[in-house]
DNA sequence: CGATGTGAAATGCTTCACAGCA
DNA sequence: TGCTGTGAAGCATTTCACATCG
């Protein structure tokens, strides 16, 4: 209840922070494919448009990796971030329901970061079966099991309708999935010690029908969030951005 | 500036109740096609895996719509929700970037809800320009500006590449669009007054890969783990569930 | 009696402000 | 001197607990 750290020497890492932490380590990568070798919080915090103060918390919370009078070297603190992450770890991931969306996803940057690679990909149309999507041909759901032989996936993706959410969910724990992403716009049930995640168009939607109704005076957070982020144009802290990630 | 009130007799409602509204929406909806002529907190609460308390003071912030000893009247509460929400306007959505990703936004669910409206679908790539996706037909990126003679657009979604998302923003911010739903995974800027939200896979991706390093060990092979009380579940948008299947 | 609506407490997150180190 | 790291203050959100009312 008093003590804030783990086992290592490292505090809880809140989940606004874990949030975060990707948009900087995006902006380091680019930092420093541009050659930039150190960064202040002041720089890293107007280009991820949030201030300064809560950069040094966030970081800090992963360790003392900056340096008085400096700033943080931005290849090492990638690195540590990285690290925090988990990214270099392997992650095998799964997705189910290849239609439009799940193309885009297998094809989309976020599987070419380091660390997820595609296990297989899974749906039940005949006409989808057999087709290479990316780097992976499309397998029928009914062989899902067959998977569990080769090697436990760590992530399991939900592109499938809504309807086929939950049975399709509850078949990847079955195999030994023990996260799901769900892009389908319905509440899973999972057992407890299984992450979910949601992703979902239409709750975007009626968020940004709610601001828009109340524009002209409203003033809600500015920050930049992955998802549930809102909110008019930050205070622009400072100043443009260099480089800013592509 | 002080009164926690505005024009109306209704409270400033917090970002992170505005993010729950959609999900008791889709909930209540769902409840009154199944002929559920009334909820209580706590069955809604259940139904979108949150504390009742929350509920209620979510719901609260919007009027004293429920009765004491009784609960919520199913359709007159989701007729509130969807007036607060402002989906009984009209939002007429342009979409810019025809790709998978794009094809799966536009035949998405989220856009078959009241309010919003596809208003026109633009790329760039000749082989997708002229070609009937959805509702609409995608038209040349370069006649963006045509579009502005004819209808005033409230929500530009980009759906481009990353490298591409800046320029197509600043565009339609040009042609009066005041919000963007950005799905490229970079970070955007606008002007003040322009609302911007992120939907990020990759940022999704290593949220969960943070996650799963956390998480207790793993179990072994072949046994169900008998799994501690609470699971980490990270926040996230919640959804709804429809009425009982599986 | 049962369930809402809501002050007040608890918790969590952000921002301030500055000591301290390179 | 410049910038990090961090206690403490300031806000925001969640949860509690119960008066209140149908």
């Amino acid at each position: 209840m008093s003590i804030d750290r783990d086992l290592a020497g490292v505090r809880r890492i809140p989940e606004a922070t874990v949030v975060r932490l990707p948009v900087y380590q995006r902006i380091l990568a680019e930092l420093g494919r541009a050659g930039v070798p150190t960064v202040s919080s002041e720089l890293l915090a107007g280009l991820a448009r949030v201030n300064a103060a809560k950069v040094r918390k966030d970081l800090s919370l992963l360790g003392s990796f900056g340096t008085r009078g400096t700033g943080y070297d931005t290849a090492f603190l990638l690195e540590q971030i990285e690290l925090a992450l988990g990214v270099d770890h392997d992650w095998p991931v799964v997705v189910v329901g290849i239609g439009n969306l799940g193309r885009a996803l297998v094809n989309s940057a976020g599987f070419s970061s380091r660390g997820f690679r595609i296990a297989a990909l899974f749906d039940t149309d005949p006409a989808v079966v057999g087709q290479q999507v990316g780097p992976a041909v499309v397998r029928d759901m009914a062989t899902l099991a067959d998977l569990a032989a080769q090697e436990r996936a760590a992530i399991g993706v939900v592109a499938t309708p809504s309807a086929a959410a939950q049975e399709v969910t509850d078949q990847l724990i079955g195999i030994g999935v023990r996260s799901i992403l769900n892009f389908a716009p319905t509440v899973l049930t999972v057992p407890a010690g299984v992450l979910l995640r949601y992703v979902d168009l239409s709750i975007e939607l009626q968020v940004m029908s709610f601001y828009l109704t109340r524009l002209p005076a409203a003033d809600p957070p500015g920050v930049l969030a992955p998802i549930r982020s809102v909110g008019l144009t930050p205070p622009a802290p400072g100043e443009d951005a260099p480089a800013g990630p592509t």
